[in-house]
This record gives C-alpha cells, sequence and structure tokens, in this order.
DNA sequence: ACTGTTGTGGAAACCGTTTTCCATCCTTGG
DNA sequence: CCAAGGATGGAAAACGGTTTCCACAACAGT
C-alpha cells in the first residue's frame, strides 16, 4: 500500500496494475509495445490513486520540463502585456504546459537573467516580448539551442517562429479614418527610429498611408518620444502642436492619453478640436473620457497563437518557422471627429 | 574536457576541480566537511565552466523546486494584480526563486488545479489571491502540507502568513477627508456581502467611520454590485443616486471609473457636483479626467512582503505565520471637491 | 515438428543532484 | 611509538521517471 501522505509515482501504480514502472510508462504515454487490454488496467489504476508524472523526475531524462519562460519588463504599468500574458498561460494550461516567470536581478544584464534560466534546466522555450531590431537575445538563443517564439516582428534571418498585430496595416486603417473625415494635417506620436520593431513598423505605416493619400508628410507633425509613459506623449505632442495637426495618431494608448492631456491644457477639446487615435485598446481606453479611439490588439488569439506556435517548435523540432500577422480592429469612441472648421482653430 | 554544447554538470566540476561529485556539492552549498582549500577550488572551477545546478536534478532528491506558483485569475483586465505580480517576481528573482504561473483548464475547479500543479511535483509554496471568506484552498493547502501565503486578511485558524493593505484604515481615511470637506451623505459601491474578505474589511472601515462621525449609515447611500468592472460601478451610483449623496467612496478604481460614468450621463461634474474616491491607485487613475482621487495600493511593498513571508516559511519550516497589513496612502487629485452649496443641487 | 516473426512486458541503465556512510590521513596525547 | 579522535573526501544509494535491450510466448509458414 502507498504510504500515507505520499504522493503517487509510477511504481505505486505498476503495483497496483501488476505491471513494471517501465510499461506503466509506456501505457500512459501511448507507447507502442502495451496491449490494449493493459493499457486500459494502467490508465485506470493510475486515475485511481491521482497519478500525475512528477515534473522533475521527467525532466532529468528527457531534459524536458514543459515549462515556457517569459521575462517581464521592467515596465510594470503595461496593461496590454499583462492582458497577453494572461492569456499565454491559459493557452499553455490547455496543453499542459506552464509559464515560469522570471527578472533579471538588480544589476544583472538581460542576457544574463536567460542564461541562468536555461542553464537550470529551467524551460522548454521562451516567449519573447519588447523586441528591437537586432535583438541580442536572438541570436544568443539560436546559439544555445533552445527554441523561442517572439510577440513582434522577427528580422528574416531568425529561426523562430513569431505572432504580431499588423502594426503596418493597422495605422494606415487608422489614418484613412481621419482622412475620410477630412483631416489632412494629421501628426504623428511613436517611439525613436530603430529604437522598437514594432514602433519601427507602425511610423512605416503612418508614412506610407500619408504618402499614399497625397497628405503632406511633414517631419514637424512627426514626435519621437522615448518613454510608454502618458507623460511622453504629453512632450510629444506639445512638440508637435505649434505645426497645427487636426488630428494626431499614436503607436499606444499610453501615449494617446498624454496627447489627450496636452490637448487639454492648450484648451483643446479631443474629439471636436483635435482627433486622437492610440494603439492597444487597453481597458482605460474606454474609461477615460472623451473615450479613446484606438486600434485594438487580439490579446486572446495573439497569446494563444504564440504559445501554440512555440509548443510546434519544441514538440516538432524539424518543423518551420512561422510568422503570423493579425489585423488590429479600429474601435472608433469619441476622440475622433470631423475636420474643425478653420475658424474654431486659432 | 566537457562535451561541446553541453551543460556543465557537477562531475564536470568535480573533475576540474579534481574532487568526487559529493564534495562540489557540499562544497558549493558552504556544508561542512570541506577544507577551506578545496572548497575555493571548487568554487573557481564552478565559475569558470558557468557551473549551475540544475533545478530538475536538485529538486528529484529533496523534493524543493524554487517555484512558487500562482494562479491567475480569470479577470484578465486587473491592472492591480498585474503590478503585484510584477513586483513578487522581482522579489523572488531577488532571492533566486521563480513565479510558475498556472490557470485552471477549462472545465477544471479551481481546487483541481492548484492539485494538478502540486502533484506534478511543481511548487514549493503558493502566493493567493482573491480570497473570499471560507476560502477552500486554505484548507486544501494545508492538508496537503504545502507553504502558501494570502495577499488579503487571513481567517484566524489560518496557518499561513498573510500580507494586505489595510482597507479598513484606508476607507475611513476617505470618509475623514469628505466629512472635512463639509460631505455628510457619503455613499458607497462595494462588492456584496461575505463575497470577498477584501470588500468586507473595506466596507466595515466605510461603516465605522460614518458611525464615529455621526453621519447617517444610510442603506440606501450603500450599493453592492457584483463584478469588477466599470460597467458595474456605473449600475452601482444609478441605484444609488436617489439617495441624494454628495460624495461616493468606491472599492476600486474600476467601480469609481464607473461611478464617474454614469455621474457624467447624469450631468454631474465630478468633483465638483460630486465627489468620487476609488481604491488602489492603478495607473489609469491619473489619465482619466477628472483624475482620479484613490488609496494607493503601497504595491512594491506588498509584492515583496508576500514573498519574503512565503520564503520564510519555506526556509524555516517551524516559523510563526505573520499577518501584515501596510496603510494605503490617499492620493488626492481632481475627483474630490468640497460640498457643493445645495442651490447646485436639484 | 521446427524455424522465423511478431507482440508483449520486464530488467536495468541513465539523467544530475543530495546525502549517508565509510575509509583514510593527520593530529594529538599518553 | 602507539592508540584514539577529528578532519577530509570518496563511494554509493536514492529520488522518479524514460528508454533501450532482451526474454519469452504465441503464432504463422514450411
Amino acid at each position: 500500500m502507498p504510504e500515507r501522505n505520499h504522493r503517487p509515482t509510477i511504481v505505486d501504480v505498476g503495483r497496483l496494475a501488476n505491471v513494471s514502472p517501465g510499461t506503466v510508462s509506456k501505457a500512459l504515454r501511448g507507447l507502442p509495445g502495451v496491449s490494449e487490454e493493459t493499457r486500459r488496467r494502467v490508465e485506470s489504476a493510475a486515475r485511481s490513486v491521482g497519478y500525475q508524472a512528477s515534473r522533475a523526475a521527467r525532466a532529468l531524462p528527457v531534459g524536458k520540463t514543459h515549462l515556457i519562460g517569459y521575462r517581464i519588463s521592467a515596465d510594470p504599468a503595461n496593461a496590454l502585456m499583462a492582458a497577453l500574458l494572461n492569456s499565454m498561460v491559459r493557452a499553455a494550461s490547455r496543453n499542459d504546459y506552464e509559464m515560469l516567470l522570471f527578472a533579471a536581478k538588480p544589476g544583472q544584464s538581460e542576457l544574463d537573467a536567460y542564461n541562468d534560466v536555461l542553464h537550470r534546466g529551467g524551460v522548454d522555450g521562451f516567449v519573447l516580448a519588447y523586441l528591437h531590431p537586432e535583438d541580442r537575445r536572438i541570436r544568443f538563443l539560436e546559439d544555445e539551442g533552445v527554441e523561442y517564439v517572439a510577440f513582434g516582428h522577427l528580422p528574416r534571418t531568425a529561426r523562430g517562429s513569431w505572432v504580431d498585430s499588423a502594426g503596418a496595416t493597422g495605422l494606415a486603417s487608422a489614418v484613412h479614418h481621419l482622412a475620410e473625415l477630412g483631416h489632412r494635417r494629421i501628426g504623428f506620436v511613436g517611439w525613436p527610429d530603430h529604437e522598437w520593431t514594432t514602433g519601427d513598423i507602425r511610423y512605416r505605416g503612418y508614412a506610407e498611408a500619408i504618402d499614399r493619400l497625397d497628405l503632406p508628410l511633414d517631419p514637424s507633425l512627426v514626435a519621437r518620444v522615448d518613454g510608454y509613459a502618458p507623460a511622453d506623449g504629453r512632450d510629444g505632442f506639445l512638440r508637435l502642436v505649434e505645426a497645427d495637426p487636426t488630428a494626431v495618431v499614436c503607436v499606444s494608448d499610453n501615449l494617446a492619453f498624454g496627447v489627450m492631456h496636452a490637448a487639454e491644457e492648450l484648451g483643446l477639446a479631443v474629439g471636436t478640436d483635435l482627433s486622437v487615435i492610440g494603439y492597444d485598446d487597453i481597458p482605460a481606453a474606454a474609461d477615460v473620457r472623451p473615450s479613446l479611439t484606438t486600434l485594438r490588439q487580439p490579446i486572446d488569439a495573439l497569446g494563444s497563437r504564440l504559445i501554440d506556435a512555440l509548443l510546434r517548435r519544441i514538440e516538432r523540432p524539424g518543423s518551420d518557422p512561422e510568422g503570423i500577422e493579425i489585423r488590429p480592429e479600429l474601435v472608433v469612441r469619441q476622440s475622433v471627429g470631423p475636420v474643425p472648421s478653420s475658424i474654431t482653430r486659432r
């Protein structure tokens, strides 16, 4: 009989089903070499004692932990990434994987943090976020031979899969929407060139749409800011305002909030004097007033596609990497209106 | 020489330092029975090959994984919990622990989800959140003999440590603040009685403060709502409004946003016609207009105290459980003003 | 009846640590 | 000079799985 308060092991199951531990292992994982009848017997024995293979014991000979690593960013306030993480955890759970969260220790480099997790034999793969061009993690992980997927476009040379929302298409649709309402001087608030892959792509979508519509692509209508906080968006708009935009598109909702704050300070009514469009559709976008028109990232789809892509690579190592773009949806709210009559402005 | 691209093991280190694997183990963990000289030799050998003990291999004989389990809630939109998770991960990292995130599979009960993680030999302890009175997880985990800590007050009978913000004190200070501004009819929007431990405590703080100040404790000034979303707060306020409150305190910022929306619909200007106070100080509280006066949860402190308390119990199993309350800070913003003159209203 | 093939299940090695137990060597004291 | 004792480090078992290899039985074909 199994000891009291001791988790059942494979030998407990074997004893109950009258087979050897090795056979239990084969039976439970559907491997050949076990008769249908014993398989059923083993399965019911396993169920009756509530057997679950220990992660550690399995990981040792096989080297697979069923754990997915994700490094949380130092930027704690990002509601989008919180939702993404949530959806990834759920997707992983459905496939009997769990997420391992880690952070760089104080004074530790980013790469060392990944290296530590890896060398402890921690995870079967990583999900990468906050990609920037020439991200050093890619080279590092490929050298180590670990699987990874990225939230964001990966360079063509990378061997990992990636999933992203279609940032260029998204920004283009925002610009088109504004143009249809009569706007011609459409500003852009984004991140510095070549800083974040995501930011570069969104800028490209903006610039191409402006170009295609024969609108003025005026450098003074473009503000690059270094952070993600509303305060950064505010600074950006204040630098932009003398170029006299009637609308502004932003690379994130948080920056858009800052633009709205700046407009308020200048006495401009958002939605009438100035139209603002964000990106992400974090929950707060619906809570601010006027509520924010924005491009909704399909978070649940993104999270489960990321996990699916990673697990495919982990479980079928030969399979080809894939890149998936999912179109964001323009959610129209109060922060956008027709172009103001020139009388109103100035 | 160690094989190419093979993580260094304890025998690699041993070979390099000319000692047996067992001695390496003792040396690196500072156990007695190793001379100071060999210890140094082993340590430098370990450093030179970049040795890190494999989690799985260590977990097997010892039964400790250095993993902390946390079940993410089904409610994805909670910025507060995202920030808390972030701070816990960082605190865990500092102590060489990592967080294991899991979710209940579709159709799986909450307890089964904990049970699965546990039986796979997953974690050294759990952090519990979203406590409700008579939470079944407590009994379950104590029966299983696993360590846990709770974010939120634990019943006196529980054997785990807990950390919480001082909800009663917090709500009392909100009520006092309003009373000093002349408000007498102060409403409350919270969750149903006996649903969430946190909600009950905050209501108590409200009720006691009202009582102490000799203000009317009018049942029609109290609205209980079933969810966490702004829409729920809106419903709550609409049920409250005929009791003619000049101010409302809420158990969360999200509910407070809903109150602000409802006020707007009714043509009441928040901050002048109606004062609103939230709880949490999620980032959006500073982004909405008027910005929300709220009780700030000291997230970083809460997260690291939680982890500290848990690790203390894990590493010194005998130690006494502790309960820690941290005072929230009232952050005064635009949503609160002096009581409106009666002429203005109605 | 004998050989060859196939299906089934057991024995045992292995993964990388920890931990217990034992052998050896060095001190020290009588 | 010898015995006792302490310090040091090695050998080996254990943890709970996976996987390879082999033995054996059943069965088919000749």
